[in-house]
DNA sequence: TGTACATCAGTGAACGCGCGTTCACTGATGTAC
DNA sequence: TGTACATCAGTGAACGCGCGTTCACTGATGTAC
């Protein structure tokens, strides 16, 4: 049953969605086409009328996850309150709509080369966030830090997802966030 | 055709540190039991005369992968010198022999409470083992900063294997060894 | 503005392949005498 | 120390399921007149 453009262009994008939030939770390998195509509120027969493969979409849904898991970090004016967002408790337990980078972390270095240069651009963009919220330095001291206070965050955030034990978790997260956030790197 | 029983115990001893190698470089679902099987010099069929299921041979090669891809570090007398390695080119590229955490990293996270019980207890041993390298500072401050250089070299491998750019990758492991190596985290 | 037809987004069955797992079989090892 | 038999590690074919992908079909949309 054909749907108007605009709706075919609504489901599109849901269905981009719904790929950005399963892949991150599940993993690439974790979450199928049927699983995206339901949560986007169709069947998987439709897929490939969008996309070219599973792989086309992961590309763009991973682009679509580090513009969107990164944009409330726009409004924030300080670093602590950066790092305090990213190393709390609630983006440790959801997966699903956090750091892309995180979430995706070595498997990103498993994908295809489009999809690491669609990473690396958001790396990219990432530290460059993290550079204009320092202070002190030459710019290249300045890059130097925040890319360190960078690996930190999404180090800490892994360390603290792939441990069971929530008291060592928080310890990680705690210990983190007042090394990269309340104090500046030297 | 029957072999002898040490035989035996080396073949599964193979096969462990075959999925150890196997699993770090391909990920628990981009390697299957047959090709760990093939890398150990065995026929597939013979797997479940060993394991219970390929998540329990996952279990143990984690365990295997954590002790064997730390054991160098227990000759390291600096932490300059241990995150210098940890941080090298070379650490980057050699994902099947390196850092279990840094390999599987987010990967773990989706994984059944035993397995993730002992990264836990890996990441523990990690940490002690770079707070007996740092110097100054109250026991309960050295944890802190351990952590949070730990958090950074895993953070920084992780990010320098995401990205395609050599150029950044590199770039990325320098700043990281400079703020985690060279200096002291305060 | 209304009608007739072509287009095409979405459906659901089906295909094919890979992979985890099972199983009957083989033949060397281990053991009982 | 040698022989006869039971054991069992490893083999390779086969099974079954999941999943990526294809395809004939449906029926609402878009368009030509």
């Amino acid at each position: 049953m054909r749907v108007s453009r605009q709706q075919a262009a609504e489901n599109r994008q849901r269905i981009v969605a719904a790929g950005a939030r399963l892949f991150r939770d599940g993993g690439f390998d974790g979450i199928g086409v049927d699983a995206i195509m339901k949560e986007a509120g169709l069947t998987h027969g439709g897929f490939y009328g969008h996309f070219a493969s599973k792989d086309a979409l992961a590309e763009e849904a991973v682009a679509h996850a580090l513009e969107h898991s990164t944009a409330w970090q726009d409004r924030m004016t300080s670093l602590a309150e950066l790092v305090s967002i990213y190393l709390s408790p609630r983006h440790r337990a959801d997966r699903a709509n956090g750091c892309a980078v995180a979430a995706l972390g070595a498997d990103v270095a498993r994908q295809r080369p489009v999809l690491r240069r669609t990473v690396a651009a958001g790396i990219r963009a990432q530290i460059d966030r993290i550079v204009s919220l320092l202070k002190g330095g030459t710019p290249a001291n300045r890059r130097r830090r925040a890319i360190a206070t960078y690996a930190g965050m999404v180090g800490a955030l892994t360390l603290a997802r792939a441990v069971d034990d929530p008291v060592l978790a928080q310890e990680i997260l705690t210990a983190a966030q007042q090394t990269f956030g309340k104090r500046q790197l030297a």
